[in-house]
DNA sequence: ACACTGTCGCTAATGACATTAGCCTACTGG
DNA sequence: CCAGTAGGCTAATGTCATTAGCGACAGTGT
């Protein structure tokens, strides 16, 4: 039996796309296994086991958010970042729902790196808008429920027809950017 | 063997049971089961299988929501009955960060009957903005995005510390309150 | 009282998975 | 060339969902 040549990242790659097709659900060992051509408990070898391997694909996945979100807040700040930033968040989205959805089965593993990662980045974009301490938080955690929220419902297709999301996304983002640069200090 | 006196309720009654203590993961067919002192087998004289079970659990929690809701946002308008509405959509949130939890395994089916009053509810509590049309959609949409975004994150301890949340929410609120009362029409 | 019928619960069996144990072999460094 | 380890495999176990088929109990109409 000549080797597969397998490695935990080759694992994740495969998960990643039986996700893509088949949805979160279709994430199985199993599923996996068939894909890269080897016996399920082989994957044993390269990932402890289920739970280890989403929380690999979650940590993929905000990997890839976290790039393309860096990608597009670049060079800019206040507003103009806030809105690169949800932009491209979305678009990963659009572009990726199951892999989204496939996040809920295994929340980020505390202190993981991308996660803390995107949220630099997140932290970073706010920066324009001068916050301090605490302030700073709250509006982190607004921005991540707007489009965290806004992302989840459309992927999992919980809004219902799907025509003009672009504009309702538009229109949070309007609503975000001006919530967030305006009203400093809610207490 | 006396009958257990089972019914399509009471089994939706012991599956939230099983969600609240052991989280949305442990809800399975078996734990059920065992709660009611029924074999497993048994269930399916009263629902049809494992996602029926889910979806009857999603639809549940969508009532508790909409009762709470409802009752929150009656005889409020404009900011004040959307302010209401959210704190009372969170509160049920953080009483039952596990219920919630479950919902994410099962959306609700299409054209659920809960899930259309908490809609409906929504778009009553957005009625004092004078939204017309798409406006009131995309108004629903950003507001559903907000407060579900919040409590997905927070059933989830998707936040870092606990602390504050109140505070953060305060903040989501008036962002919401503020960006939709405003600025109409943002096409 | 009594048979009748359908409801509801049970046991047995099957199949998908995850997971563990233990074996065997292809590479890799000396 | 040789030894050791990493990486695959088969076999076995346990949990679950799901289906099939069996029996008892409750309510109905006589």
């Amino acid at each position: 039996m000549p080797r597969a040549g397998l490695s935990p990242d080759a694992v994740v790659d495969a998960a990643v796309a039986v996700v893509d097709d088949g949805g979160p659900g279709a994430l199985t060992l199993a599923a996996v296994a068939g894909r890269v051509g080897v016996a399920t408990p082989s994957l044993y070898k390269h990932v402890r086991n289920l739970a280890e391997l989403r929380h690999l694909v979650t940590s993929r996945v905000l990997e890839e958010i976290a790039d393309r979100v860096a990608e597009a807040a670049l060079g800019r700040s206040g507003d103009d970042a806030v809105r690169a930033l949800m932009r491209a968040y979305r678009s990963y989205v659009v572009e990726h729902p199951a892999r989204y959805g496939a996040m809920e089965q295994a929340a980020a593993p505390e202190g993981d790196a991308a996660a803390e990662r995107l949220l630099g980045i997140l932290y970073g974009a706010l920066r324009g808008y001068e916050l301090e301490g605490a302030d700073l938080v709250h509006a982190a955690r607004c921005l991540r429920s707007a489009v965290h929220g806004f992302a989840v419902l459309e992927a999992a297709g919980g809004f219902g027809l799907p025509a003009d999301l672009e504009a309702s996304y538009e229109l949070l983002i309007t609503v975000v950017t001006g919530g967030l640069s305006g009203p400093r200090r809610v207490a």
